[in-house]
DNA sequence: ATATGATTCAAACACGTGATTGAAGCACTC
DNA sequence: GAGTGCTTCAATCACGTGTTTGAATCATAT
């Protein structure tokens, strides 16, 4: 490790720093690598290039929060036997690891935004890493939660799945909304209870039928 | 109106089709007229800049589905005199013309995709523009939801109506998601019918107590 | 027919982008 | 201390961007 010590940690973290806070097509090399106070062409030489360097910060956030959900889930899904999944802590499973993750940055609170933002403006590149990393975890939380609700419709269900992760992704994105309650006033937990609170009510409303 | 007959509408549609298509960044001055049949430079000639075009765009498409919005909930208000109003009808009032305006569109079918973007990938230049669109709108509906649910504390009741509109902007994203379900396959209307009611079931959720 | 004003066009502008190069710098081993 | 291999650096490449320009083109009124 000779000159600067990790010059690939810097450049990770400079990039998420800035993807974050900027946006992906919004940031440049020459940003990340002013940030990182290292060189342009460090980035080549690390990573190879800047889609490279994208996936890899993906898959050192994003896939331990990924098996964070998962193994919450197998607990839950461990202690309940062959019984019903409680769905309020399926729900939390899910969503929590995705809060907690945002926190858990070196000085900075900004994955959330940048998780958020994975889902929003997603580059060609990495359609096919995010879908590999996000897919597992899909399924297997929408087979979890059918067996929360044995009753319920699949596709009703996927739709109302689908419903929840919107509400988390446009809160993870936590930008200055028009429609945004006053966030950061509200602590993290909170907002976490409520979401789960929401989206249990919304997977346990009757079923409209006909119209 | 010498040459071709209103170069400005046709400007404006391409520039829908490709922002909705493939992003706001992403969609470059000579996609637009490329798509249009015109010249790079009539953008400026008859717009002043790319921002005001898309400016513009907003202004045409935007402006009308919000005041579809409020015209329906005024509806909805006067039939209920000063009675509480009834829940579902307001959410429906709020989702519904989000998806009746992207069917609306002359032969394309994306102005739902390009709502959806708007709010996941707002350029700095329509931050202000946006705000301005949407911020009645917003208004509007919390104090009506505030009459549907009396009793619900407005911290929680904000926070619920922000995750309904993740939900909305995700779906009108509808972008090959690896959590959503078979879109496309499921009829609009149907959609429509399962938001609502996960909308009503979330925002009539018990309110979760310490923890 | 001609002059006028609106519109279109090809060409270029200045700039920022991701990527690449080859030399220079550093920490080691022998 | 010369040699080796990894790392950093300034400079440059080719390209795409939004924007501007000035001449050419058209419809119309005189």
């Amino acid at each position: 490790m000779p000159h600067q010590a990790d010059t690939k940690e810097r450049l990770l973290d400079a990039a998420e720093r800035l993807f974050a806070a900027e946006g992906l097509s919004r940031t440049s090399l020459r940003a990340i690598t002013c940030e990182a106070g290292v060189n342009v062409a460090a980035v080549h030489y690390h990573f190879g290039s800047k889609d490279d360097l994208l996936g890899e910060l993906l898959r050192r956030r994003i896939a331990p929060m990924n098996e964070e959900r998962l193994a919450q889930l197998q607990a839950i899904e461990s202690t309940a036997h062959a019984g019903p999944l409680p769905l309020a802590a399926v729900l939390r499973a899910y969503i929590e690891p995705a809060f907690r993750f945002r926190s858990e940055m070196s000085g900075h609170e900004s994955l959330g935004r940048l998780f958020g933002r994975l889902y929003s403006e997603p580059e060609e590149i990495l359609e096919s890493t995010l879908r590999e990393i996000f897919e597992d975890v899909a399924r297997r939380f929408l087979s979890a939660l059918s067996r929360a609700l044995p009753e319920l419709d699949p596709d009703e269900l996927a739709w109302r799945f689908h419903f929840v992760v919107g509400g988390l992704v446009h809160t993870l994105l936590g930008r200055p909304d028009m429609h945004a309650p006053d966030a950061g006033e509200t602590p993290e937990g909170l907002v976490i209870d409520r979401m789960v609170a929401f989206g249990v009510g919304g997977l346990q409303a009757p079923v409209e039928v006909g119209q």
